[in-house]
DNA sequence: CTGAAAGCGCTTACAG
DNA sequence: CTGAAAGCGCTTACAG
């Protein structure tokens, strides 16, 4: 039997099954494993497949099932270090599922609604937003596609989205509680910008939590939450209120609170003895010697557990029960399930008496 | 005119045709912009297409077109800084020019050559690899299909794939003329496994250059190159080496240097005085004030340039000129481009006479 | 400028 | 166990 092999990127079932001296169907179900084939047929097929170099073109797959195995991901900038870390957790379940990740960049937060609008075309079984935010409207075009829509760290912003992220107001009580109990009395917040929402609820729990006790905190606001932030607040620290230095010190992210600490090596003033630092995130730097930083770790497992939970959900079941059980965390107003950070106690505060 | 509106979900282009009252193929040009359609038509259907939340199904267009603005990406952890932040650049890029990136992720470098494979099935324009390593089959598979083979950090084996690395025998050569050129002359290398590429070619270049001055170095390998890794050979270099301490340490990567500079705080050992330490990747903490770790950086801007560049002139012309121009680095035996690394020099090292 | 029709490469009932 | 045929949702010549 004589036959042209056709240019593998052009090969379709056609050419294997002609070379196989098959039905175009046999090579489907050699494939999928759906459908009645002799074994030895199967072999066959696969056999020629493999010399020609063809696999099942999965678009026009998906063409006919109308189920496309894809998940939309929305990120930005992979350099934010739980990011990453999440998008790891992320792909690697997806991989173990079957689920081919598309991803959409979004280079700053106003492009997520825009994204998210090119995510329809795809036809993906839904997504999974980590950066920016939900509309409602779209949140809606999603979901009455019968898409999922999971959104990380940031609100769905619709009743059958769901939302899980950490609990940052009560990381932020949290921190102010652990620097009141040190007898604490002087406060000053190291924030990021003010439309950074981590930030902004860290520093909301934080003051609420001073309120009770009749306090106040200045916050400063960086427009970049990195080391370098931290280590020129501490320059201008020593500067502007050298006459009264705080002794209590909440940094809404660990970058910023390493950088404070380096800008005050020089300074002659000790942590913890003269001011406590508290920082969020636990960074691996957090733990190096020259700094053992008391802070807040994000459960970020149990966030992306909460995720995928969700979209297997969603797989077996279209019908979809609502199922944002809170068995993570506590179900805020706004439908958000907040999974409370862990304190991860280092050198930077003291111990206090009842520990 | 009545219509029942299907869920959108299942909304085609011709139920936006029949509730514009067109045909479905006007649907189409008005989505697309090719053919001919008068302007007021094509803004009533656009009109009435957002109102059913309706988009042209990419994966049917990709079909008919035999062309999907698809692109695969192979990577693997992010949390390594590197792939992170050459993702971050890929993937803004892909999104300016309306490629969609689909991840391939690898949980351990053996899993690549499967994944390699099930590229195929989404027929994407081409995979760009950045975790694991690339055979010669494979290689083959993919570039007669048309699509484009670009590998980041790692050779593409294949004369038409593109393939850029930062230059890692050079960086290690160099390390070694510093310490040499500041008199040193007991060598430690700071080693990660013998399988990664990476650490073995810098150990390699820098091996190289010592043996030319008649020297040799111990070279110790580490399971993970972290800074607890490398926190652990100060103390085991303190324990075991104690008669005749190494005055010259080259860390393969930054992580380690960091943790052996912490190991040997508590020691009484001076840096630069009685040790100088080179490190590899310029991580951010390597400019920290209790650090200040002398190392190289890796041009990714430049290695992710090649690959922009060689995905462009792919797209441009299928006939594929041969693309791997050497502007970028020397081309190795191999036909890897390699990028020289940048040293950053901080206060890890001494300077020498000649500067 | 518009529409009817063919066809992209598969999967899946339906017959045999 | 196997094959012929319909059809997934589009795009694109081809007529009109």
């Amino acid at each position: 039997m004589t036959f042209r092999r056709p240019a593998a990127g052009r090969a379709t079932s056609r050419d294997v099954a002609r070379a196989a001296d098959v039905s175009q169907a046999l090579v489907s179900r050699a494939f999928s494993g759906n459908g009645r084939i002799a074994p030895e047929t199967r072999e066959r097929i696969l056999k020629v497949a493999a010399e020609i170099g063809w696999r099942p073109n999965a678009l026009a797959a998906s063409m006919v099932t109308g189920d496309a195995p894809l998940v939309s991901v929305i990120t930005t900038r992979l350099s934010f270090e739980w990011r990453a870390q999440v998008l790891s957790h992320l792909l690697k379940a997806f991989e173990d599922w079957n689920l081919q990740p598309l991803l959409f960049y979004a280079d700053s937060d106003r492009e997520v609604d825009r994204l998210l609008a090119e995510t329809i075309s795809w036809r993906t079984r839904g997504v999974v937003v980590t950066a920016g935010s939900v509309s409602r409207e779209r949140a809606d075009a999603i979901l009455s596609r019968g898409q999922f829509l999971a959104a990380l760290n940031r609100p769905g912003n619709h009743p059958d989205a769901f939302s899980i992220a950490t609990d940052n107001p009560a990381g932020g009580a949290a921190a102010a509680e652990l620097l009141l109990a040190e007898g604490r009395r002087r406060f000053l917040v190291l924030a990021g910008p003010t439309d950074s929402w981590a930030s902004t609820e860290r520093t909301r729990g934080f003051a609420a939590r001073l309120a009770q006790a009749g306090l106040v905190a200045t916050v400063w606001h960086n427009t970049s939450m990195t080391a370098g932030a931290g280590k020129d607040c501490a320059a201008r620290c020593l500067k502007e209120l050298s006459g009264s230095l705080p002794d209590g010190v909440f940094s809404t992210n660990d970058a910023m609170g390493l950088g404070f600490i380096d800008g005050l090596r020089s300074s002659g003033l000790s942590i913890p003895e003269d001011l406590s630092i508290v920082g969020f995130d636990n960074l691996p730097a957090s733990d190096w010697t020259p700094y053992q930083l008391t802070t807040f770790e994000q459960p970020l497992d149990v966030m992306v557990g909460g995720v995928l939970g969700h979209i297997q959900a969603h797989q077996s079941d279209e019908a979809g029960e609502p199922t944002a059980c809170s068995s993570q965390g506590r179900v805020g107003g706004d439908g958000v399930i907040y999974c409370a950070p862990l304190l991860v106690r280092r050198a930077t505060t003291r111990r206090t008496n009842n520990e």
